[in-house]
DNA sequence: ACTTATTTTAAACGTTTGTTTCAATAAAAA
DNA sequence: TTTTTATTGAAACAAACGTTTAAAATAAGT
């Protein structure tokens, strides 16, 4: 039994020695790469206890993505809500917002910030693996964070259309869950000039370039004339 | 055997129906839920030919993608040439750089464009399943026609430092994967106020994002105040 | 102490997976 | 034609998967 690199697992009941494992596992391999095996046997509690606790692998799934998804969101509202209150007018800018929006979701995990992002690429990983599972998920989780968020953004850009708001949103959200999956690849892409284990710059070059994007929408369609070239 | 939605794969070899078959179905469901069977038994090939043919599964994967990524980065050079042709002093502007990037991706996969994404997706979910191979695929396929793109961005800003550049590509790129995975996500969250079909809409969207996000490096990150909050 | 409910255990279940084997067949070269 | 090479075919391989079962062990309630 390895359980030797978190000694206070043995401290734990089942379930929770299951819960700690699982989210470890999931994160560093992926939800269907990890089997139920590895899990138990890394837990050291017997294979059947999953089943006996979740109901399934997929309710396992669920539990883990629950207990780290909860305060995530628990925290961004309060950090917006703290935005507006030192506000003058309570609007709050989009760099305020942005960041109340990104330091919850890099500081999952761990109480230091999961440094490796491990999670948040199973996160993204699980949306590409199972749409419809993360539909669920959405309305469960996600839903309700989201209009809160639109809508302060919508007061610090007023002259944003819904459907403008929108797009940059879904933006915003892709670019932040493409760059934790494809964090690996800057490591080698990049020649050395960035740092991708430097979760401090990522989340202030991201807060840059996502407002910049919601900044940028002032202008209507028709004014830019693109090119029109077929390949 | 269900090939009458593709009839002309009766005319392919072995080696043409599989590969067909597989991209279809690799896209449709990913790389791992596909299996073997599933392809050789929908091409109509006996399932040993698979591992005849190409020696593994991953290799015909790693033909799959090839087929698909050297006629899409041919089309990203040839239409960044034809830019810098077309222009005053062989300066691209950012609009047209990205446009040149952003067409093919989207155009990759049938003539008129694979207006599912599927693709696309499949390439964003191989590039979380399996990092290493997609190492291998990166300085096989995308180190050249980076260097090139980047080179060409470094032309139309000049002000941008190479660890700016390389942090904001590196986010151009997460971007248009992140926002092909996410796509089914727009859906239902956008509340009906964007379209997720509307593919030209989402390249122009796009490609305003990213030029905002490129243009928006000027100002030293020194200026910019956090309010250094933690959750 | 006795009964009931909860949890743990070992074993097996039925599927599915990618890969390999080796004989049969088709195509090409001599 | 004969010989060699390339391709296809049916079958089996060994390993891995999530789940279920039913008995044993522990805990809780009376």
């Amino acid at each position: 039994m390895n359980i030797d690199r978190n000694s206070a697992i043995v401290n734990m009941n089942t379930r929770e020695k299951i819960l700690e494992t699982a989210e470890r596992l999931f994160a560093e391999r992926g939800f269907e790469a990890t089997s139920l095996r590895h899990i138990t046997t890394e837990a050291g509690v017997n294979l059947a206890a999953v089943n006996y606790h979740f109901g399934s692998k997929e309710g396992l799934l669920r539990e883990v993505l629950k207990n780290r998804i909860v305060p995530m969101n628990e925290s961004r509202q309060i950090l917006l809500e703290k935005s507006r209150f030192q506000s003058q007018d309570g609007v709050v800018s989009l760099e305020r917002i942005y960041e109340a929006f990104l330091r919850p979701f890099f500081n999952i995990g761990a109480p230091g910030g999961d440094s490796n992002g491990l999670f948040l690429r199973m996160l993204g990983r699980i949306s590409s693996e199972k749409p419809g599972f993360m539909k669920g998920l959405y309305q469960e989780h996600f839903k309700e964070i989201q209009e809160l968020f639109v809508a302060a953004i919508g007061e610090a850009q007023p002259e944003l259309s819904r459907e403008e708001i929108h797009w940059k949103f879904h933006f915003a959200l892709s670019l932040m869950l493409g760059s934790m999956i494809q964090r690996q690849r800057l490591k080698f892409s990049s020649n050395g000039y960035c740092d991708p284990d430097d979760i401090e710059g990522l989340i202030q070059h991201l807060i840059e370039f996502i407002c910049a994007g919601f900044r940028s929408a002032g202008q209507p369609k028709s004014n830019f004339k693109f090119a029109g070239i077929q390949p």
